[in-house]
DNA sequence: TTCCAGGGGTAGA
DNA sequence: TCTACCCATGGA
């Protein structure tokens, strides 16, 4: 076991941040609502499997991350690959601070930079995030969180039996059907298993998505290509490789728009459009927002 | 039994 | 661009 202590970005804050949406409850991520760390089993570039713990340091804008499973002190390829791993998760990168500027002047958003929110935590690769967010498609949160629970034991376990996200290469390797027969996924798992072979052949690279020089336009229209990815899927994702100039809006968006700013009447999707539009470039991180609000500022626990 | 969930694909206008 | 219909799954 070896414990470490990361330096966040100014501004940075864990709670708002672990919770930003339901992906700490998804495996292999798992979420302590008690002590609020977050961690999961991690499968490093050497093949090795380390549980990683994270939470708030005792100091501001600090991260501290146990690291368990292989032999320590880690190499220094090994502790190297951690630390981006958990600032990659964390959203070290994601520059928030145009977003809160803007928020801080927009009438009930004020409590967004307060409480730190903005950062979206993501998986360690964008297909992770892509298979999540496909198992989200048409369907309650808690099967999500079943599926994807189904679709983990694909990878590899450590000496707990606690198990890493499987590669494309592993999901691939299935048939279509007896990749459904286990993850239980409906027609979905045909969009999963495509999906997965198209990044383990290296007809998909999904990771050359996170690069900001890349129009978003041009991203959102190859990720409206994929199966199974309109344009609720395809705008969650966007949000998840920092782009956020498309709405994603799905069912739990128009909820919370429908209470919080349409007197609890349902509204078209075009009225959603025209609230979030002074938000420009940000919108898609402002309805994010609205639908998060109660978990951060009040811990609703409805993750 | 029917409805619906953190919708999307396809066919036909 | 819009609509109708279909798509597995499982809880309410």
């Amino acid at each position: 076991m070896q414990s470490l202590r990361l330096a966040a970005p100014s501004g940075f804050q864990f709670r708002p941040t672990a919770l930003s949406h339901g992906w700490c409850v998804l495996r292999p991520f798992a979420h302590d609502d008690a002590s609020g760390q977050v961690s999961r089993v991690q499968r490093l570039a050497d093949g090795g499997l380390v549980h990683l713990t994270m939470a708030a340091g005792e100091a501001p804008g600090e991260v501290r991350v146990v690291v368990d499973g292989l032999e320590t002190p880690l190499t220094l390829a090994r502790l190297a690959e951690v630390e981006t791993t958990v600032g990659r998760i964390l959203g070290f990168d994601q520059r928030v601070e145009d977003f809160h500027a803007l928020a801080r002047a927009m009438p009930g958003y004020d409590w967004v930079e307060r409480a730190g929110a903005g950062r979206m935590l993501v998986s360690p690769t964008v297909w992770e995030d892509l298979a999540k967010t496909l198992l989200t498609t048409n369907t309650t949160w808690r099967m999500t969180k079943d599926m994807v629970a189904r679709l983990v034991t694909l990878g590899e376990a450590d000496a707990h039996g606690r198990h890493s996200f499987p590669t494309p290469a592993q999901v691939a390797a299935l048939d279509p059907e007896a990749l459904n027969a286990h993850v239980r996924a409906g027609y979905r798992g045909a969009y999963l298993h495509a999906l997965a072979l198209d990044i383990a052949e290296g007809r998909l690279d999904p990771e050359r998505w996170r690069d900001p020089a890349l129009q978003g336009a041009d991203v959102y229209r190859e990720m409206l290509a994929l199966k199974g990815f309109g344009p609720y899927a395809a705008g969650a994702m966007m949000r998840l490789v920092g782009h956020f100039d498309e709405l994603g809006l799905d069912s739990v968006c128009r909820a919370a728009f429908r209470t919080l700013w349409n007197n609890g009447e349902p509204a078209a999707d075009r009225e959603i459009a025209a609230h979030y539009a002074p938000f420009g470039r940000w919108r898609g991180l402002a309805v994010w927002m609205d639908v998060m609000r109660d978990e951060i500022v009040n811990g609703a626990g409805s993750l």
